[in-house]
RNA sequence: GGUGCCAUAGCCAAGUGGUAAGGCAGAGCUCUGCAAAAGCUCCACUCCCCAGUUCAAAUCUGGGUGGCACCU
């Protein structure tokens, strides 16, 4: 059987990194973050990153470990926290995986592996200045001829798929079907209970990101964003398309209206907590925490460690 | 009080006689190396109301109602 852990997933501002560090405390815990911001150094206030007080003593991984220029991946995450979450086994203590992204969540728990590919190749950009220049209707009809599953699912407008599919067949001889399924035939890394934290009713959850969105501002926002730029982190890179960097980056280099900019924040977080309750509903055993209007921590509290005593933790 | 203009989805908005564009917002979904990303689907049986003209009206006519503008 594979080791088990915890998982805390949820929309933003659900409440995770509180129920984590409670959890932690309670259960003799570290917590593992899974959110593909906060991995970013000098992201603080916009990933809402946990202070130290938030912390309460308990030791958080997988924060802080790249610079914002720096180019990130999942195949990185699955690495680096995999070795974290053996760690934290060896020394007899309870992982808790904890974050939004869940990308990165399945793929640690599933054992998933990634393609091997020449991170020096200039494949990737040469397919996609062909999608550029050819179009993607005419790469999907090439990646049809070599892996006609994967060109049956994929929509001629999904162009970072294409690339993604061709450049996994041209670099390793395999198609992307093949590597799935070979991939998914692997066992799971580790057996996980995972928590998700949502709102009974939406306007519940919006009002809370409008509510974090302001203390964001309050907290100085402006100034880690102004920062960052000043020190020369390129706008096009992955970090800065961080909700809440793009759109105060665009005005601070624009019209300087970050009154708006902090509104058109609110907005994209909620389409954003939107799009990450679509991907936590598609796993059908995790245990669902809502929230009536309020946070109830210490009812989640509660239900988490009953939870936890049927898993058997 | 008078005159003029305007009324189309939650919002913006095209459409001037032939059977309701588009955008935003919203909802649902997909997801295997950029994932806080990217992509897909859905969303007005009806155009402020009533009457009329017409084979046919959001479009034309008359009368209401509401809003805006100007005049007194």
């Amino acid at each position: 059987m594979p080791p088990k852990i915890i998982v805390v997933s949820g929309p933003t501002a659900s409440g995770k990194t509180r129920l984590a560090v409670e959890l932690a405390l309670s259960h003799n815990g570290e917590v593992v973050s899974a959110d593909s911001m906060q991995i970013y150094r000098r992201m603080d206030i916009g990933t809402a990153k946990p202070t130290s007080e938030e912390m309460r003593g308990i030791p958080h991984h997988m924060i802080d470990v790249a610079d914002p220029e720096e180019d990130f991946s999942v195949a990185r995450y699955v690495d680096l926290a995999a070795q974290c979450v053996d760690d934290i086994l060896a020394r007899g203590k309870l992982p808790i995986l904890a974050g939004g992204t869940g990308l990165y969540i399945d793929s640690l728990l599933s054992g998933r592996t990634f393609a091997h590919f020449d991170e020096q190749s200039p494949l990737r950009g040469e397919l996609e200045a062909r999608m550029r220049t050819e179009g993607g209707q005419a790469l999907l009809e090439e990646l049809q001829k070599v892996d006609p599953d994967s060109a049956a699912r994929l929509h001629p407008n999904d162009e970072k798929r294409i690339v993604r599919a061709l450049e996994v067949y041209y670099s390793t001889g395999k198609t992307i079907t093949q590597h799935n399924a070979e991939t998914k035939a692997l066992p799971p890394r580790y057996e996980a209970l995972t928590l998700t934290l949502a709102f009974s009713r939406r306007e519940d959850m919006w009002a809370r990101i409008d509510r974090r969105v302001d203390e964001m501002m309050e907290a100085g926002l402006v100034q880690e964003v102004e920062q960052l730029l000043h020190s020369g982190v390129p706008q096009r890179c992955t970090a800065m398309q961080a909700i809440g960097y793009k759109e105060m980056a665009a005005a601070l280099l624009g019209d300087g209206d970050t009154a708006a900019a902090a509104e058109e924040i609110k907005l994209r977080s909620r389409q954003y907590a939107k799009r990450q309750l679509t991907w936590f509903r598609r796993n059908s055993a995790a245990k669902w925490l809502y929230w009536d209007s309020v946070p109830d921590f210490a009812a989640a509290l509660q239900a988490s460690t009953g939870y936890m005593k049927e898993f058997g933790i």
